[in-house]
DNA sequence: AGTTCGACTTAGCAGGCGTGCA
DNA sequence: TGCACGCCTGCTAAGTCGAACT
């Protein structure tokens, strides 16, 4: 939408940021009627749009093989287990070249009917018979074809026809019609018939209660069991036992401490349960619904073709979704537009504008008053004075109150995220074909709550009935919803701090911990598995190897009503490139549409396979692993170690690099150092793990700043060199690194960095004299004259008029009392705060785009953390946050300074 | 066996807030 | 003391994976 001169192009000057439009904006205003969409709202998406494949960018290329996270992980930063393109990543956003480009996705379906026949004939099983020789035309004609098409490899390494071979290489049984229309297809349509049943809504329970009961109620029975013989299986996990029989002499004084601040349930020294029965007894409230949409002022109107328009409070307030949007990047973008009008025109037929207007053009409307009205509440918001705000802030703690906690067997638990998500226009993430959707606002007909039994069903703070009320203590979740755009379940559940939480995380970790004992052998395993002679496993081995070595995820199959985004599983032909001898590029958006491009070297066996794999007739659009799918693997997995699941490599080999990387750790280093050592291990893990993070705004301009300050320090020593070599000539062949110009010291910048000073030094001397004067008249004494302050102007002018005649010159008069010694002393103490703030500089630099958080919260065991700062003396409170310390209290109390993963 | 569902974990974004610096 | 800036937190989207359903 790129009309120049229509109102909507308005929209596109660039814009502050805003702050979203909350729902909040005043609670005391009347109450008015919640809506409730329409079906046909529902009803068809936009085609999705295709989607353009980045050429490829290459940059580091790493050698895998040798840094893999459990080969090595060497005290250099080149030791990561793979390193990133700089700058080149970033979510994939709309391109422009999209049309060029078509979907791939898109395209299969396409190569799919035409293909068939093809591929299927053209290859011939002459073909193939080279190690390099593809598999045969695999997956061609869907089913039917299936087990004809299979081909194994004859030998170790080479690839060979024996068609009539191999039961054993059946593909994977379902394995997507050639260039596969993807399941999706009738998911979709599945998806459709489902929403469009509306008499769902009646009869909520009606499966629900066939299930969940019995369920709870079988549960229940076991439960008690379990209550009377509840060691038996704790005998079992013997390293949890020593552990806890070591501790108590640690806990007590901690003990005190928290019991002090809140008595804590401390979870990890009870029995562990079976895992199914969840509670016996629950209470909670639920979810706090949003309050009611507050219709605009009168005189706040969106206009259509300049007309203003008045609204019914219900189309009002879809506009004002996209109005508060203004200015941001969800605006501009063709999709996001298109849902959004789609459904804002849906609302518009059933609320029109008084001025019976028809609006059929996005680029006639003109949302900006609204906007503007946003902005000046925003303003008026944060202009409000102390005591405005802390009432405000009251009202709605107290508002919150009862949420904040549920009942667990008579425990207090942290409630998570208990706010009903409020109606707006759905974010999705890169080329998510639904972003732009209107969301519905929720009302407690679309919500069903679980509590206990006995306990007291709550009532919804706004009018309405729950749509279902269970009993189910087999899950944790608290209420939960199905969300309108993408059909989605939604639940509420208790806080990361939970013990139910810190239950299932501490397992993760000892799960992930347990892979310890098994990785050898499952690497052994895969080792030989990638020269199988059958296909299917010999897919495995090279997913497994990826997932093992490039922290790959599983890759489940999505469906064409998502973005498009890929895992290990789920990699495309044109996601991966070879370049002999040994080099794999990478180069596909995976989870939340963040671009993972990585250059890296792997086994010869490994290069081997995927140019099997990917040789003809495969092409854009085809599976790399077509034998291959996550259920496949992971059972696979679970096969080799119970409860063994791609995500477990993730956390294993995450958890695992941090440990190593953390002994680089500087042991008579100052805290702040070793900080430095932590963090440098964390970032080393989360760009293992592929966690970004956007590029900060202002990044550009502060890091020039930075660099700016380094060169005016490097501007100093020039000074103090100078110095040295007028004082002492003959320095300059005694110490000729000293004669040497300091790097990017061009004059364009010493000119402008001495204007600067000047200008710094007159600003500050006009302040002294002003305070000065205040001064003197506070204690009724003279002030001084005009012509003082000016004088001193004068000087300080004639004195920065000899530095550009130093530097033309390159003669410093030394300053008084100036030696050699203490001239040397200052240039190498001036050379320590260069390289300090280069250090900083490259830290930042290299930090920018990679977000350490999600690592910490998700993949690294606390307990790692925990030993360390115990180890080395720092501050836990100094690596967690507070949310951080109240989600891994059992790590605190469970590590000890000799901790290991 | 394939597909969908349900429940739970993992993820980046954006706004708020605290803090360090000029 | 004000203000930029970076960190923290809340929010909710987007994954994983086993079980249930067809």
């Amino acid at each position: 939408m790129s009309l120049p001169f229509s109102p909507l192009s308005k929209l596109y000057r660039p814009l502050p940021i805003l702050q979203l439009y909350r729902h909040y904006i005043s609670p005391s205003r009347p109450i008015c009627v919640s809506f409730r969409p329409s079906p046909h709202l529902q009803a068809s998406m936009a085609a999705s749009q295709p989607m353009a494949v980045e050429a490829p960018t290459l940059a580091h290329p790493v050698d895998v093989a040798s840094h893999a996270p459990h080969v090595n992980v060497s005290a250099s930063s080149n030791g990561r287990p793979n390193s990133r393109t700089n700058g080149a990543r970033k979510r994939y956003e709309e391109s422009s070249s999209e049309d060029e480009k078509p979907l791939a996705k898109k395209a299969r379906p396409v190569a799919n009917g035409n293909g068939n026949t093809a591929r299927g004939a053209a290859a011939s099983d002459s073909d193939l018979s080279e190690d390099d020789q593809p598999l045969a035309k695999k997956k061609v004609n869907g089913r039917t074809s299936a087990s004809k098409e299979i081909r194994d490899y004859s030998d170790d390494d080479d690839v060979s026809e024996s068609a009539s071979e191999s039961e054993s290489d059946e593909p994977l049984a379902k394995k997507k019609p050639a260039a596969k229309p993807r399941s999706s297809n009738a998911k979709a349509q599945a998806k459709k018939s489902a929403a469009t049943s509306s008499s769902e809504d009646e009869k909520p329970l009606a499966k629900r209660a066939k299930a969940a009961p019995k369920k709870a109620v079988k549960k229940e029975y076991s439960s008690s069991e379990e209550d009377e013989k509840p060691l038996a299986k704790k005998a079992k996990a013997s390293s949890s036992k020593v552990k806890e029989e070591k501790k108590p002499v640690v806990k007590k004084e901690k003990k005190v401490k928290e019991e002090e601040q809140e008595e804590q349930f401390k979870w990890w020294e009870q029995a562990e349960g079976d895992g199914t029965v969840k509670w016996t007894t629950l209470v909670h409230n639920a979810v706090l619904f949003p309050p009611p949409y507050v219709p605009l002022p009168k005189d706040v109107k969106m206009k259509y073709d300049g007309v203003p328009l008045t609204l019914p409070p219900e189309s009002e307030e879809v506009a004002g979704f996209f109005g508060a949007m203004l200015g941001t990047d969800h605006v501009e973008d063709k999709v996001f537009q298109a849902n959004f009008f789609r459904d804002f025109k849906a609302m518009l037929e059933q609320y029109p504008p008084k001025e019976g207007i028809k609006v059929t053009s996005l680029e006639k409307c003109d949302f900006r008053p609204m906007y503007e009205h946003f902005e000046r509440e925003r303003e008026k918001k944060k202009a409000m004075s102390k005591e405005e705000k802390k009432a405000l802030k009251d009202a709605k703690d107290e508002l919150e109150r009862p949420y904040l906690y549920a009942e667990i067997d008579g425990r207090k638990e942290k409630a998570g995220n208990f706010r009903a998500e409020p109606p707006g226009l759905f974010r999705g993430r890169g080329e998510h074909p639904r972003k732009g959707t209107l969301k519905h606002r929720l009302r407690p007909e679309d919500i069903i709550i679980n509590i206990g039994k006995d306990a007291p069903i709550p009532k919804p703070n706004i009018p309405g009935n729950w749509k279902g009320v269970q009993h189910d203590n087999t899950v944790t979740w608290l209420a939960h919803w199905k969300e309108n755009v993408n059909n989605q379940a939604k639940y509420v559940f208790l806080s990361a701090g939970s013990a139910w939480k810190g239950q299932s995380d501490r397992a993760k970790f000892e799960k992930a911990r347990e892979l310890i004992n098994h990785v050898d052998q499952i690497r052994k395993d895969y080792t030989v598995d990638l020269k199988s002679k059958i296909t299917a496993e010999r897919q495995r081995a090279t997913a497994l190897y990826f997932i093992d070595r490039l922290a790959l995820r599983a890759g489940n199959e999505k469906g064409e009503d998502e973005a498009d985004t890929v895992g290990c599983c789920s990699l495309r032909y044109e996601h991966v490139t070879l370049e002999p001898p040994n080099k794999v590029i990478f180069d596909f958006l995976g989870k939340d549409s963040m671009r993972f491009h990585q250059e890296v070297e792997v086994d010869a066996q490994v290069f081997k396979n995927i140019k099997i794999f990917k040789a003809e007739p495969k092409g854009k659009g085809d599976d790399l692993f077509d034998r291959l799918n996550t259920t496949g693997l992971n059972k696979y997995l679970n096969d080799q170690m119970k409860g063994l699941s791609a995500k477990v490599f993730r956390t294993y080999n995450a958890s695992w690099t941090f440990q190593q990387q953390l002994k680089n750790t500087p042991k008579n280093g100052s805290v702040q150092e070793k900080i430095a050592a932590y963090n440098t291990a964390n970032r080393e893990v989360a760009i293992l793990c592929n966690h970004q993070k956007t590029v900060s705004k202002g990044f550009a301009e502060s890091f020039a700043k930075m660099a700016d300050k380094v060169r005016a320090l490097k501007y100093q020593r020039m000074k103090l060199r100078y110095q040295l070599f007028t004082l002492e000539p003959k320095m300059k062949k005694k110490r000729a690194d000293l004669a040497e110009t300091e790097s990017d010291m061009d004059e364009e910048f010493m000119e402008r960095h001495e204007e600067e000073l000047l200008e710094k030094a007159l600003e500050a001397a006009k302040k002294k004299f002003e305070r000065d004067n205040v001064k003197l008249e506070e204690s009724q004494e003279k002030k001084k004259p005009k012509s003082e302050l000016d004088d001193r102007l004068k000087e300080i002018k004639a004195e920065f008029k000899a530095l550009s005649k130093e530097r033309k010159t390159k003669s410093v008069e030394p300053k008084k009392g100036a030696t050699v010694e203490k001239l040397l002393e200052q240039i190498t103490k001036m050379d320590e705060r260069i390289a300090a703030a280069k250090v900083q500089m490259s830290d930042r630099d290299k930090t920018k785009d990679v977000a350490l958080g999600t690592s910490k919260i998700n993949y690294i065991d606390p307990r790692i953390t925990v030993a360390w700062a115990k180890k080395y003396d720092v501050p836990l409170e100094k690596l967690f946050t507070k949310a951080l310390r109240e989600k891994f209290p059992w790590a605190e109390a469970e590590a000890d300074e000799d901790w290991v993963f």
